[in-house]
RNA sequence: GGAGAGAUGGCCGAGUCGGCUGAAGGCGCUCGCCUGCUAAGCGAGUGUGCGGCUAAAACUGCACCGAGGGUUCGAAUCCCUCUCUCUCCGCCA
């Protein structure tokens, strides 16, 4: 969420970002709402000033012996009115909170202006994409013949859209995970993190996923839990509501968890294989920093997740997403899309954002300067470390052989108990 | 699942019959002093948020003692609901 000065006192500037996004938000019903708010927040701060002193008069009167019925009945008076003043202050914070956690985060200035993803704009291309001398398999075909993946069965035990992976499919899963989690910690000095898959409604609200998209989750029935759609929420507040000293930051986690999506909305799209899933796992990275420190941490998170590709030989490319295309919470997303053969495109891999202080504020992440009063807002980013369903299908199809058999990256094999090659 | 206890500042911990407690005391931390080594001692300071005033401070108003509601002129203190923690019993990987 946004400062509520940002909004009053530069209602240009968020106007403009706002109409970037190509959002559109009333803006101004939000300022006037919130000139009364202070406006009435006044009057109750007088008239509690009032009660305060008198109640301490009353107090001396009623020691000294003397009566107070005079004053005690006036307070009863400016008590009623504070009381009815609260109830209708309470309600114009309702609606301010409401409006506020609807508006999105300013983009950055170096993110380019766009209305969709064709104005997103490449930042690298790296590695060669594979050239084969036959036609190459989608990982859905290549991976059911080989029999370490069962979509069929997985639909009879749970639905469309959930995994079955089975022997050297499982294993590469696992092998991938342990990779990535080791390369992170062991390099790129991530602490590794195993959270609650499952989490409540305040947590929720810090990173931004509620009130906005609760139908893009999985809520347990009776219970005001959610499973998590990504290790983001819950890493990103452990801290919550907590100050942190300037020492311990900046503070950079890993961890792996299975990601839950109710994929409303995506129906036909991606049906098949391992691209979109109600439940996949996912290698995240998320970091809490120094505000003047986020765009270079931001340029490093992304590094380090470039580097799993770098390290598996996978060909893929950089793009830095438009403001139409941004997330809501994030201030600047570089998007890394990993080259997928049979479908002959680029697909998301892992997105690293920063979201500047947008997520700090509602999760009240802070921290405190050495030697300097008061406290101030962190920076906090993520980026998908990285999604390892996506993984796999991209070495299946990468490393495909005209034989129908995958070979397995170098960097892999240790965690394969030194398996070359998935053959049937 | 059953029974009981509790939730106060960075931490520990006091708050009596509701009023003078933003909150004793201690620890920690910061600054200064003192002491010829690390130690000890002395003094001062040390929450957050939102406002007002100010060039900026100083100063000042309101709120916050797990959360929400109630009683009252006035609540950390009384009542209700919820959440969490701890102890014992049961069950269980």
């Amino acid at each position: 969420m946004l400062d509520i000065k940002t909004i009053t006192q530069n209602p240009d500037r968020v106007r403009q970002a706002l109409a970037d996004r190509g959002t559109d938000i009333d803006l101004e019903s939000f300022l006037t709402l919130d000139a009364k708010r202070r406006e009435d927040l006044q009057r109750i701060e007088a008239l509690r000033h009032r009660r305060n002193v008198v109640s301490e008069e009353i107090a001396r009167m009623k020691k000294s012996g003397q009566p107070a019925e005079e004053m005690m009945a006036e307070m009863r008076e400016v008590s009623t009115t504070i009381k009815s003043l609260e109830g209708a202050q309470a309600e114009a914070d309702g609606q301010l909170r409401e409006m506020l956690f609807n508006i999105p985060n300013l983009p950055h200035s170096s993110v380019p202006v766009g209305r969709d993803e064709s104005a997103n704009t490449l930042v690298r291309v790296v590695g060669e994409v594979p050239d084969f001398d036959f036609t190459p398999q989608a990982h859905w075909d290549l991976g059911t013949r080989l029999g370490i993946f069962d979509f069929d069965t997985a639909a009879r035990i749970a639905g469309a859209r959930f995994p079955l992976y089975f022997g050297a499919g499982a294993r590469l899963e696992r092998a991938l995970i342990n990779f990535m989690l080791d390369v992170h910690t062991l390099e790129h000095g991530y602490r590794e993190v195993l959270p609650p898959f499952i989490v409540n409604r305040t947590t929720m609200t810090g990173t931004g996923q509620l009130p906005k998209f609760e139908a893009d989750l999985f809520k347990l029935e009776g219970w005001d839990y959610f499973l998590i759609p990504t290790a983001e929420v819950p890493v990103t507040n452990i801290h919550a509501g907590r100050i942190l000293d300037e020492e311990q930051l900046p503070l950079r986690y890993t961890a792996h968890t299975p990601c839950f999506r109710s994929e409303a909305g995506s129906y036909g799209k991606d049906t098949r294989g391992l691209i979109r899933q109600h439940q996949f796992n996912k290698v995240e990275l998320v970091k809490l920093v120094l505000p003047e420190t986020s765009y270079d941490e931001l340029e490093r998170l992304l590094a380090d997740a470039e580097t799993i590709l770098q390290r598996l030989d996978l060909p893929y490319r950089v793009i830095t997403l438009c403001t139409g295309d941004l997330g809501f919470s994030a201030a600047k997303t570089y998007d890394i899309e990993v080259w997928m053969p049979a479908q002959g495109v680029y697909r998301e891999i892992s997105s690293c954002s920063n979201f500047e202080d947008f997520q700090a504020r509602r999760a009240d992440l802070r921290f405190r300067r050495k030697a300097k009063r008061g406290t101030e807002l962190v920076h906090t980013l993520n980026g998908s470390g990285l999604a390892v369903g996506r993984t796999v299908a991209a070495i299946c199809e990468n490393c495909q052989q005209a034989d129908g058999t995958i070979r397995i990256p170098e960097a892999l094999r240790p965690y394969m108990g030194g398996m070359e090659v998935i053959v049937p």
